[in-house]
DNA sequence: CCGTCGCTCTTTGTATACCTAGAGCTATCA
DNA sequence: TGATAGCTCTAGGTATACAAAGAGCGACGG
């Protein structure tokens, strides 16, 4: 579907697949360590493209070095999620008013009425979450900015991270897929304005849901 | 006053910071190809850390994997700096909002005044760009936000190379002054809005200007 | 018994040797 | 003469060997 297989590639890009995945689904929980030789044997390469893959993973922000001698994977608090949270909604806003100004109008209207669609059948996570990153390709692909596309990458790097911490209820994917539907309905319109405001919107709901879970999280932390 | 000195760093950062010098200086311009072993001679380092070097800057986005074979300093294009300054646009409004929210108001008016200062006398090119960075300092200081402070490193690090391309007349050096001192005062008054649009006018005029000036270093090439 | 000095061992940083794949050239055949 | 197949050679990708520095521990002295 997006990119290349998983025999074929380098050794390097193999480890930062690999430790990209682990991290995100939390089999690396924050502040793991990770030594440069035990990562290696354990994935199987050399430290060199190992080195690659930890430099990469740094520069994404999902590894830092706590002391000069030890890295570690990153923490996730409720503090760097609202910080992650304004970022994205400076690019996503943006974003959206550069794809109603310069988007094809039928590709939208088309994603939004398969957002109507999703709305009414209350269809599975797997469906939305697919929904939702064609939706992504697309606006990345309207905007035409590698700037504010990698930017964006990169936020939706940590938000895999994110929503594993806060399981998102039923109820608030289905609000989730009624606010895109409007998003996409206004840069459609061409409505830069009403496309931001949604967005704005969307990402004060989803910041608040995913708050408010994490901290019911932390009172009943009997669900493993 | 900011990194560690020259000599003591790790042989990689010697590397990365010498090409990003010789990049943003236009010693090593658009196109030119980034050879690993020719590279390495050339800076007194091995492979290795020059790899890890070329890996920064191709994260930064100075340098680009032409082929998969040949690696070479990223073109610098109108349509380029129109996406930069798009970019631009949506994290600095931002940034001025929270600041203008956040910051120490004191520090803000003591800015201020400073451009005040600096609009009345006419002060060099190099007085200027100092106190640009230690308003842009603050700003990150103020903003408290790991994201937005990165990505807006890495807009700084293209700027430099934009500047270096357009070269900007006294004018306009004195009437960014007169825009700087407008978002100091905005944030120190803690208006959210108004920091915002300054900074929307102020980016606008800057644009406006590096374009106008390279569509003219365009039609008489003379000047070497 | 406690503190400090020094050693060792681990771990990162760097250099280099090896491997592989692709681009370009040449020679041969149609 | 043109095209193609094979070869060579270069450059990147990977593994490993080497160096240096820091943390942890132990022994010795006060």
């Amino acid at each position: 579907m997006e990119a290349g297989k998983g025999e074929s590639m380098r050794a390097s890009d193999r480890a930062y697949r690999t430790l990209l995945t682990e991290i995100q689904d939390g089999l690396l929980p924050a502040g793991a360590v990770l030594g440069e030789v035990e990562q290696a044997a354990r994935l199987g390469v050399s430290r060199t493209p190992l080195r690659e893959a930890l430099a990469r993973l740094a520069a994404d922000g999902l590894v830092v070095q706590q002391s000069p001698r030890v890295t570690v994977v990153s923490d996730v608090d409720a503090d760097d999620i609202r910080a992650l949270f304004e970022f994205r909604r400076a690019l996503e806003e943006a974003a959206a008013r550069l794809a109603a100004t310069r988007a094809d109008p039928a590709e939208f209207a088309e994603l939004a009425a398969e957002f109507d669609r999703t709305s009414l059948r209350g269809e599975g996570r797997e469906h939305y979450y697919d929904l939702i990153a064609r939706f992504d390709a697309a606006l990345d692909d309207a905007v035409d900015n590698i700037y504010l596309s990698s930017a964006l990458r990169t936020i939706r790097t940590h938000l895999v991270r994110v929503r594993r911490l806060a399981r998102e209820n039923p109820a608030r994917l289905s609000a989730s897929v009624g606010e895109h539907a409007l998003i996409a309905h206004a840069i459609a319109a061409k409505d830069a304005d009403l496309a931001a405001h949604a967005t704005h919107v969307h990402l004060h709901n989803a910041l608040t849901n995913i708050l408010a879970s994490l901290a019911e999280a932390r009172t009943e932390p009997g669900a493993a």
